[in-house]
RNA sequence: GUCCCCUUCGUCUAGUGGUUAGGACACCGGGUUUUCAUCCCGGCAACAGGGGUUCGACUCUCCUAGGGGAUACCA
């Protein structure tokens, strides 16, 4: 049988990063099955629904780089590939559960319905006996032929699943294996279609699931429960069910499901931050799963490759932004020089320092630039506080900053006067010839090597903190470097 | 409250009856080094608890505890 299977987000809100480590799973899923990885819009909730949303998602994935096989833009036999154009679907289907005597008209107002434990606790702890939550399935006991007559007839109605009284409904997911529940505590009679016509997810996922081939079904643990209810409509309607995978959950440090308060959430914000895609794949497609032993650092399409769902995790997982970090530094060092200064490009620009399109000058600076910080960053966005000092001339620093632990202003000036003079003699070519200079010439006059360069490079590059320096100034010019240092003199005079 | 799921170092994990319980991140030391990083070497650190099964349990089973999730006309 064909692999099948489906990402399908509700544009309610930004990517998370938690719905795309389900995309991602799914499309690893399909790729090492020779399967196919569909999306499908579910955007049944009108109250919710924004078109910023759904743009949101196409960058989300345009910029990660998975991608489905069928979708809204790509199209694909099973068309169309959102909910809101398939409509009158979900209509006839929740009708025909009703005329199947598997479902019922609801008048209730929404009120009316609101769950709510019948049996409030009195607080002291002798609690009554449970009772249970939810709907009293009150228009269940309606009589099917006046329902749909006062349906017919246009009162405001919803149409909701009968979920058997009495017995167990059981699945077999393919990571906890058999599960097992008693009708009685799967959520009472969960309504199918809305009263503003719209399926809720329940109806649209499982009719669509259906309708499009749905070979499995991965998704997040939290579904866990909505499961029994799904196989309920599945044999109510007389369809097969697909295979079903609830996948462990994200969470963030403090073990509850990951959420803004944990930090950057939205797939925008680490790509903002400046994490690469790699790092970001890489890092959640290990969140909760494993595949080489002793491996870390996987491509997309080694995962593809070497993805199955034995090495899935049952326990959830919980979000750890150091190791991302640390995953984003060494796709960062993977980078040559010219790919690094393309994805710097748009922060250094955001800041100023370059064009959107850089000019031809930029541009070399920029190549030259790149083996600099390439060891040096841990986000993208770190690049402009870095580089800064290629692109203008650094504000004057803090005079202490000159100088070293145990010297004063006149030492600290006493060695910028030497830089100068060896810059202007040996220059910065040659790293090699440079550095012996500057060691002998240290030595010669009472320095240690340090205490005489960090003058030079507060001057140059306007911090204790800078690349490289000799190859700083190689790349800055020596030409522009010596004016710097003139001031930085000037001030300490 | 009720139901369901889960449980190996702080975190992500390897491990499928017999291992000195391995790796990665973090952390702590040390080395390289013109700052910061990178890089290299070393160290710390875990099978939730209790019953079984077994010659032998991290591995199988039961119970307890703890954690999480679900209990919507949101997905």
């Amino acid at each position: 049988m064909e692999v099948r299977v489906r990402y399908a987000p509700s544009p309610t809100g930004l990517q998370h990063i938690g719905s795309v480590r389900t995309a991602l799973f799914n499309y690893l899923f399909a790729r090492s099955q020779g399967g196919k990885f569909i999306l499908r819009l579910e955007d049944t909730d009108r109250s919710r629904f924004s078109d910023a949303y759904v743009q949101n998602m196409y960058d989300t994935f345009s910029w990660l780089g998975f991608y489905w096989d069928e979708g809204p833009d790509l199209g694909g036999p099973c068309k169309p590939y959102i909910q809101s154009e398939r409509f009158e679907l979900y209509r006839e289907h929740a009708q025909r559960l009703v005329a199947l005597g598997k479902a019922y008209y609801c008048f209730c107002s929404d009120k009316a319905a609101a769950a709510e434990p019948s049996n409030p606790a009195e607080g002291d702890g002798q609690d009554e006996a449970p009772a249970g939550f939810g709907y009293p399935r009150t228009c269940r006991a309606l009589d099917p032929a006046e329902a749909k007559r006062r349906a017919d007839a246009g009162e405001s109605h919803v149409i909701r699943l009968k979920i058997p009284l009495e017995g167990t409904t059981k699945f077999t997911d393919l990571l906890l294996g058999d599960i097992e529940w008693k009708n009685a505590d799967v959520n009472p009679d969960p309504v199918l279609l809305k009263s503003d016509g719209y399926p809720t997810y329940h109806l649209a996922n499982v009719v669509d699931d259906h309708l499009m081939g749905i070979s499995h079904v991965m998704r997040a643990q939290e579904w866990i429960p909505s499961a029994p209810l799904h196989m309920i409509m599945y044999d109510a309607f007389g369809w097969t069910p697909p295979a079903l995978c609830h996948l462990p959950m994200v969470l963030g440090q403090d073990g509850h499901k990951l959420s803004k308060r944990h930090g950057s959430t939205a797939v925008d914000e680490f790509r903002t931050k400046g994490y690469l895609k790699e790092a970001l794949i890489n890092y959640v497609a290990m969140l909760g799963c494993s595949y080489e032993d002793g491996r870390d650092l996987f491509s997309l399409e080694d995962l593809s490759r070497l993805f199955t769902i034995e090495h899935i995790n049952k326990a959830p997982a919980v979000f750890d932004y150091v190791k991302l970090e640390w995953f984003n530094g060494q796709y960062i060092r993977m980078k040559g020089d010219e790919e690094l200064v393309s994805l710097m490009t748009p922060y250094l620009a955001a800041a100023g320092l370059v064009g959107d399109k850089p000019s031809a000058a930029e541009s070399a600076l920029l190549l030259a630039a790149a083996p600099l910080v390439r060891e040096r960053l841990k986000y993208l966005s770190d690049a402009p506080a870095a580089l800064a000092f290629l692109f203008t001339e650094p504000p004057l620093p803090p005079l202490e900053e000159f100088i070293p632990k145990k010297l004063d202003a006149a030492r600290a000036k006493a060695a910028l006067a030497l830089c100068k003079q060896l810059l202007a003699a040996v220059g910065v070519d040659s790293h090699e010839e440079a550095e012996a200079a500057f060691r002998s010439k240290a030595e010669a006059e009472g320095f240690k090597l340090g205490d005489l360069l960090m003058p030079l490079r507060v001057a140059v590059t306007g911090t204790k903190v800078s690349p490289p320096l000799f190859e700083s100034i190689k790349v800055l010019g020596v030409d522009k470097a010596l004016p710097r240092i003139d001031r930085a003199m000037e001030a300490l005079s």
